[in-house]
DNA sequence: TGTACATCAGTGAACGCGCGTTCACTGATGTAC
DNA sequence: TGTACATCAGTGAACGCGCGTTCACTGATGTAC
């Protein structure tokens, strides 16, 4: 077989694949990570569960996987929407892509808000997976750590640091800023999704949009 | 025997039954809610696990005990916080207890506040079990939801408002404020607790106090 | 004060459940000559 | 084009684990006469 070339064993190995990610996904978004099971994804794929060791190398292996996979996707969508454009045309307000501090951050921030909040919504578990309670006995890999600090980073920046969150304490005010960015968006989306709003005559989007308000540097 | 005085076997029941949530909690605060199980307290006592049955009517009954006296004890220590004292003497500035709108509710809100980080540091996974990510397949009691508002009641009171919050949407601008208070110091807080500032320049109590204030009714 | 009885804490065996993971093996599929 | 071979997806049995829960039973403890 040639090298770019894909035999047919190697198509159907991917679209296997595919599918035991997706019924993994099916059982976190249904019950939370703690629900993932080998066994059950096996037997809803009409298999025994030793095939799936075909495919995966275990069950904390998966587990990796998916948490490195929402990782990545919340971090695309973050990313896109801050240095995207929001409606059909791209650079809606003088600087589009890049996301620098400037006339746009406020526009920057206000995107990357509303893409996490629709990302969170749409996929609550997921976001649980990653910000909500860690799962006893699961240690995330170092790379989780690298992909939230993409996420993290168009926030900083447009607040005006290119500065390391990692770095010495006094990283500056943006830091502080953009972690209460972070904080109290969370602080209304991470009560929504886990339902603590429930019988409440409290409006979740209108609290969130409220935070955001309350965040954004003044023009 | 009479009816007041407690016999030899109800205090030793009492005795038996308050070591099984004693470690019951050992479990929880280990590892979260979905770690506790009958057998391992059993084991964890020198007993065999059917012999617990004797104390408790099963595993997500004591569960749902756990979760009552969690919201109990949070539920006082925020109202003693609230209405009470917080140095020497009460009523440190003119209203003292009662806590309703007036020259003391930032105090108020305050101690509030305060009472709330250190118990959530103090028991972290006690906090998780009532804020945190939802157990799966567990439905917490209906009289939850009472502790709940009497959680919020002093917080509403000090904005203000005497509402029911699960009252009609028009409710005023103090269930508006007082879901704020909550909302940010949960976003700091939750994410302290969950152990996501790890590695970052932050400091999560300079981060409360900080978003503490910026929810504390001007002077 | 002593004896008969009732209470009830705790045991041990068992049931059925689900889990992750290993191993030797079968049999279909693709590949090379 | 046809045959021999290698690859490899999937099976079935098994291991060991932990869980919640039931049931008949033992034996110590307290109670009543």
């Amino acid at each position: 077989m040639l090298d770019g070339a894909e035999g047919p064993r190697a198509r159907y190995r991917r679209q296997v694949l595919a599918e035991v990610r997706e019924r993994a996904w099916q059982q976190v978004e249904l019950a939370g990570a703690s629900a993932l099971s080998l066994k059950a994804i096996a037997t809803d794929m009409g298999m025994t569960a030793p095939a799936l060791y075909r495919y995966v190398a275990g069950r904390d292996e998966l587990l990796t996987d998916l948490v490195l996979e929402a990782y990545g996707d919340l971090a695309e969508t973050v990313e896109a929407a801050a240095g995207g454009s929001t409606g059909a045309d791209a650079s809606a307000s003088g600087r589009g892509r890049g996301g620098g501090d400037g006339p746009d951050a406020a526009g920057v921030l206000r995107r990357a808000a509303t893409a996490l909040r629709d990302w969170a919504v749409r996929h609550p578990q997921r976001y649980l997976l990653l910000y909500g309670t860690p799962v006893p006995g699961y240690r995330a890999p170092a790379e989780a750590t690298e992909f939230a600090r993409r996420i993290f980073a168009p926030v900083l920046a447009a607040y005006g640091s290119s500065a390391d969150p990692a770095g010495p304490a006094d990283a500056g005010p943006a830091l502080d800023r953009a972690v209460t960015f972070w904080t109290r968006l969370h602080g209304v989306l991470s009560l929504e999704v886990a339902g603590q709003f429930t019988g409440m005559a409290v409006d979740p989007a209108a609290r969130y949009a409220a935070e955001l308000d309350s965040v954004l540097p003044a023009d």
